[in-house]
DNA sequence: TATTGTTATACTCTATAACTATA
DNA sequence: TATAGTTATAGAGTATAACAATA
């Protein structure tokens, strides 16, 4: 077999490296897009996975530990680490469960709630940003497309699968 | 504030959470298909990062490892560790360059290109398995979405992100 | 005995910096 | 003195397993 290979007839010496396909730009593009709302949110002092695990815990307050590494899939003791890190920084709260004193009830502090304010401002402007090739038809149009995507391959919708372990 | 938050007007409790961004989708699509994809070729005893290393080794033989590290914005000592690898599973050679015995000429072994042929089918049934979602003019739209996301956002066509470090 | 959470520990990944050998 | 590659080392991230408190 010659060096040439892939789609192209026509390889030059690393010439044209063609446009691959759509999985291979979904991972691309996918990571590409995570690194850039790394770095936004870095400046609020928070990481992507506080990102999620702040806004579980804004909609259902009181929820426990356990419940989180559950939905997420993850380990109870990377949990205890997360919200470590989040209590150290003074966005959320263990509050002692007074019905049962082994689980802690979760809260968002006050300035856990300012700093999801901001978040989801740093998340508008993120969005137009990765979103700037499209007009309005397009954006919605690929929603469209990666909502059937996630639907059909059973990713469970707003849980990222960048927590994972198990399910590795 | 209330606890309700994000988009929806009538948030249940934990109830339906609601679609996100075209830029979230990306990430969670993006990350669950590298995952996949990462499962896949793991049969074969590579891992994603060996992927576009083979490629960018097949595509120009005899580059250098500073090359390859300039390439994907990577620390040299980077390249090192993924071609130790590489040669060890018996992909890839290193060479001496007998007109400059510094650098190392890299070419694929037998069984590299083999791989290599063998990475390319279960990248096919990847594409299929991912997109089983869409019909073929809907993966030809996508494609084209994501590929015009790819170029506003200066992302190097072929190169993953994932292996950068001075980008971040 | 089962459950929640924690700690101790280890393993993987990847960067930094010092070093070797060539040039 | 500069360049290609390597080694040694350290840090982040995340898993496993043993453990403590409570039920």
């Amino acid at each position: 077999m010659s060096t040439k290979q892939q789609t192209g007839p026509d390889d030059g010496p690393a010439s044209r490296s063609r446009p691959r396909g759509a999985a291979f730009l979904l991972s691309q593009v996918g990571a590409h897009a995570a690194a850039r709302f790394a770095e936004r949110i870095g400046d609020l002092g928070v990481i992507p996975a506080d990102v999620g695990l702040l806004r579980m815990i804004a909609t259902r307050p009181g929820r426990s530990q356990q419940s989180l590494a559950e939905e997420l899939a993850v380990v109870p003791s990377r949990v205890v680490t997360l919200i470590d890190g989040l209590e150290r920084k003074g966005l959320v709260e263990r509050r002692r469960n007074p019905r049962d004193r082994r689980n802690h009830a979760l809260h968002l502090t006050a300035e856990g709630t300012l700093v999801m304010t901001r978040m989801r401002e740093l998340g508008s402007a993120h969005e137009n940003e990765i979103c700037a090739a499209l007009d309005d038809d397009q954006r919605a149009q690929l929603i469209g497309l990666l909502e059937a995507i996630a639907a059909q391959q059973n990713l469970a919708p707003g849980v990222h699968p960048g927590y994972r372990q198990t399910s590795r």
